[in-house]
DNA sequence: ATAATTGCAAATGCTTTGCTTGTGA
DNA sequence: TCACAAGCAAAGCATTTGCAATTAT
């Protein structure tokens, strides 16, 4: 059983079949795929899976806090695992290709400036876009 | 002639009644408005300008780098006008409010990220989520 | 004069939803 | 059993676009 099978039954989360492959297939996917193609790689198990259903699963999960939904550039959400520990990205803007990383300085900054604005932190996004250096 | 209307002039971009109207009732917004907030504000000029001018505009006054284009949580985008120097924002989740700042610590650690993953930083996207701390 | 711009409505692309049938616990 | 989930197609929403009429330079 994989990971995000595991985390419906603690949450309770009733689990069907499509529910099952598409909580493997996502549990396989080490990138950040958009519905469209997690679809694909649904149906590349069971031909019969609707978007509809992805569509809502995806959501599910999102809302039972299995999955992270990223609204990138391009106007397509994309999911990922949510992970142990929190990070951001960094995006390719020729390749598309996403780098995963943790900068602990920035979000301590990002408290305080919150803190110093009369905020509490709820949430953010810090998405960085760049272009390869040539080596 | 307001300042929008100025950089039309100095990038060339031919000025008719509708751009000028849009330059003028952004050049007033303090604020972050979306599309159809921005045209409810420019049909109180003139009522006969259709949402389609004011989507062909703002995109034309964003690739002019005129406006700024943001896509904060909501599914619809949020322009304001091009800033002289770069600023976040922190948007209040229970009131939609959004304050601007500006944390060059933030900026660096940002660049040094990038460099540090081999990529040259082109653009980013910080956004904090937060609710008012009561005093 | 004439290439660009507008308004309108239709089309688009992603996402959601109503409804009927199917199914997990 | 039976409340909930799936499949399908239709609907929703923000945004874009084709086309004929209008306009800025």
């Amino acid at each position: 059983m994989n990971s995000i099978e595991e985390k419906c039954k603690k949450k309770g989360v009733r689990l069907t079949d499509q529910r099952k492959i598409i909580a493997e297939v996502m549990s396989n996917s080490k990138d950040h795929p958009d519905v469209d193609e997690l679809h694909k790689r649904v149906i590349d198990v069971d031909k019969k899976i609707s978007i509809a259903t992805v569509y809502r699963t995806v959501k599910l999960f999102e809302e039972a806090g299995i999955l992270e939904k990223h609204d990138f550039k391009g106007g397509k959400a994309r999911y990922e695992q949510s992970p142990d520990e929190h990070h951001d990205h960094l995006i390719d803007i020729n390749s598309g290709e996403i780098v995963e990383f943790v900068d602990k300085e920035i979000e301590k900054l990002q408290n305080e400036v919150a803190k110093k604005l009369g905020y509490k932190l709820v949430d953010h996004k810090l998405e960085l876009y760049g272009s390869k250096i040539k080596k």
